[in-house]
DNA sequence: TATTCTTTTTAGGAAAGACTAACTATTTCT
DNA sequence: AGAAATAGTTAGTCTTTCCTAAAAAGAATA
């Protein structure tokens, strides 16, 4: 039944946070676009956008721009939000390229919790931030790394 | 076509954890415990038993106990290996409860790369194997932690 | 052994998500 | 304005994965 009321799917965050950063990046969002950057055909965008419009989460008319709700904004802002202090941990902590990061960064937003997410911003806080010994955490940690792989 | 050189869904790689855990706990995996362990209904599972067989993962006859192959336990076993590498990292050093561990590192051990599973146990030995000024790393973090929490 | 209970499979259906091809709007360019 | 190019939608199909209800197989017991 797919309403309003329903937990929005994976698939349907991804739109809604597509949607936000074309928005901003963009200024303005298209389907073509948004197909792109979902990695799919434009054909296969518009369910995806009557399902968000259903929901209350797009202004949707056929053939016209598309713009998040404030209910969508909110949401999407919540799912970015998760995007980069995941991707932070991902490449500042554990080294991991950019982008892989991304693209890592991208499913685990929508499986995290919101006290796992949280502890983990709080410990990637912790590790570029405090110090023991004159040096970061984070510091120390690289050094362990590189003694690791060099010896 | 979902034949046996394709990539396996998240879904069928739960098929085949929840097989190993059961041969291995439970000395034999029937169907019906699948289910309940996929928290779906008996009636679902054959389709994935019959998929799991085609690519070659499970010796499946129709009423008879399902066992993994050579190949399904290999990939079995490393699915596996992601799931602890992670949970550990959740219960460990970011105190996620058991419950919300498991259930999340159920998710992400489909979408994490081996370089950044390989980091992140790298990083959770770092973190309860070395020690400064007398205590590991780890213990230095609940300390920051409770810190935060208190203040 | 025959009946009953449990387990598994079948069959039919639904929802989500993607694809292609054809069609319709909109924009752009002359 | 009219033609051409671009963009968006529709319609029909496919796959995956789940569901329910009914049928079949196997196991247990009187």
């Amino acid at each position: 039944m797919n309403n309003e009321g329903t937990e929005l799917s994976e698939n349907l965050e991804d739109y809604l946070e597509v949607i936000y950063h074309l928005e901003t990046s963009e200024k303005v969002a298209r389907a073509k676009d948004i197909a792109s950057n979902l990695g799919i055909k434009p054909g296969s965008v518009t369910g995806g956008l009557k399902a968000l419009d259903k929901k209350g989460l797009i202004n949707y008319q056929p053939y016209a721009y598309i713009t998040l709700t404030d209910a969508g904004k909110a949401i999407a802002e919540e799912i970015a939000g998760r995007h980069v202090v995941i991707k932070n941990f991902l490449t500042e902590v554990l080294q991991v390229d950019a982008e892989t990061a991304d693209a890592t960064a991208c499913r685990i937003e929508h499986v995290i919790d919101k006290t796992t997410l949280q502890r983990l911003n709080c410990f990637v806080d912790f590790l570029s931030l405090e110090k023991v010994e004159g040096e970061t955490y984070l510091e120390k940690f690289k050094s362990f790394c590189v003694c690791k792989h060099t010896s």
